[in-house]
DNA sequence: AATAGTATTAACTCGATGGTTAATACAAGG
DNA sequence: CCTTGTATTAACCATCGAGTTAATACTATT
């Protein structure tokens, strides 16, 4: 029989319900009153558990991150494998997306982000395996890996990240397996050829480029905490 | 002098403003104080012009869609030309990239959106564009001709659209010039690649196959399986 | 210059919402 | 049992924000 007071199990509903109306709404349209609603539980325990609203946001951030970039564990793929890994991985995962989005729209140029460091190891991994597979000839030279790393992204993330343009283009929905098919195969031709050599270019000297430095660290600022501004500073 | 009662005048400072808030915060993070401040106008005017904050956020919508679709007036550039050309026209308006972005994570699935009508008709024009250029050997007969036109846009708005990314990924922002001195060589290796013909391809149903059956296929060197979880969904 | 119509303003309403107070129910240890 | 600490609850509070009321100032028309 299950107790009648579980703070644990609060805790995880409360996380459970949160994700699900954070990745809906974003950290200002999500509402408490709908959290609690659907986390069966009630509205003071939000604050009782997790302080506010604001922490609670970023709690299922970190969270999230972690569980995420858990799955890409470091693994030599060739370029196809890579592209269709992380499309397997988004396209399983629509919060997730939507959680990115989310972050992409409301945090400021300069802002940290939530799991900035972890994220930050993660890719310097990835492009440390696509400088290996550039190195071992899987992927031609010419190719910028940074740019090459962003792209893979684009094209794994976007038909989920915008689905109304998906809708509007393919007639499909990103989350039909149809779609899903179709993409798949899509993204084996493109990755076939992203891994030819180039044709012969006009502009031979052009290829030469400032060897890529590892990512610009940003310094650890340490800004004083004041997260009272909800509305935060945003691309204006 | 300028008359001190001028009602487009009016309406133009507001539609301006509200351009700004809505990019930045979309409809929900908005405020409609925040915009009449920016106008500097009476918070009482928004609604003696508009009607209501939706009302107004539609007609920027529906503005902003006719005034960008405009410029995509029906041209046969070929693959490079194309890509390229939706990259400067992306990268020069961020506020409409964050329109876009804020109508896929607001618009329900079943959803009309504004101005579908025109967005479809300048689509299916896209799409008959690029079967041209199939049709004269621009483009590779193998690539689905929707897929192709998703990551074209894909390619080119997902920079501006997920900043953050752009910037763990390059260390750039995405709107420096420098990022896009980089995008753009890279957009141009990348379509040069996809003009080309596909390797020769082991027809052996591969294709039709399971994916990592394929995935195993594309590599020279040995392959770890892609992430299983493709969850059956019922489709559609 | 009186009138009428309209653009603009100050001041208000009222519901929603994040967060708090304080009471209560429960479980564990003595 | 009784006490003590803590999980849970109901009720409340303050603020914010979209939308309204109604008064006022300006302009054109006669």
């Amino acid at each position: 029989m299950e107790p009648v007071r579980d703070l644990a199990r609060t805790r995880d509903r409360i996380l459970k319900a949160a994700l699900a109306e954070f990745a809906a709404h974003g950290l200002a349209g999500a509402r408490c009153n709908a959290i609690a609603r659907r986390a069966r539980v009630n509205h003071r325990m939000l604050f009782y558990c997790f302080g506010s609203k604001e922490n609670l946001y970023r709690e299922i951030l970190r969270r999230k991150f972690t569980e995420r970039t858990a799955l890409f564990e470091r693994r030599d793929d060739d370029l196809a494998g890579t592209i269709l890994r992380w499309y397997e991985a988004v396209a399983g995962d629509q919060d997730w997306v939507r959680l990115l989005e989310w972050e992409a729209l409301s945090t400021a140029p300069a802002q940290k982000l939530v799991g900035e460091r972890e994220r930050r190891s993660y890719i310097s991994e990835a492009l440390e395996a696509l400088r290996r597979s550039q190195a071992n000839g899987g992927i031609p030279r010419d190719l910028n890996l940074a740019q090459l790393h962003l792209s893979i992204i684009a094209l794994a993330v976007f038909p989920l990240a915008f689905p109304q343009m998906t809708r509007l283009a393919t007639g499909l929905s990103p989350t039909s397996a149809r779609f899903r098919r179709q993409r798949l195969r899509f993204l084996r031709s493109v990755s076939a050829r992203l891994q030819m050599k180039s044709p012969e270019r006009s502009r031979s000297g052009a290829v030469r480029e400032k060897p890529r430095t590892a990512l610009a660290k940003t310094g650890s600022r340490r800004l004083s905490n004041p997260i009272r501004t909800m509305r935060a500073e945003v691309a204006e």
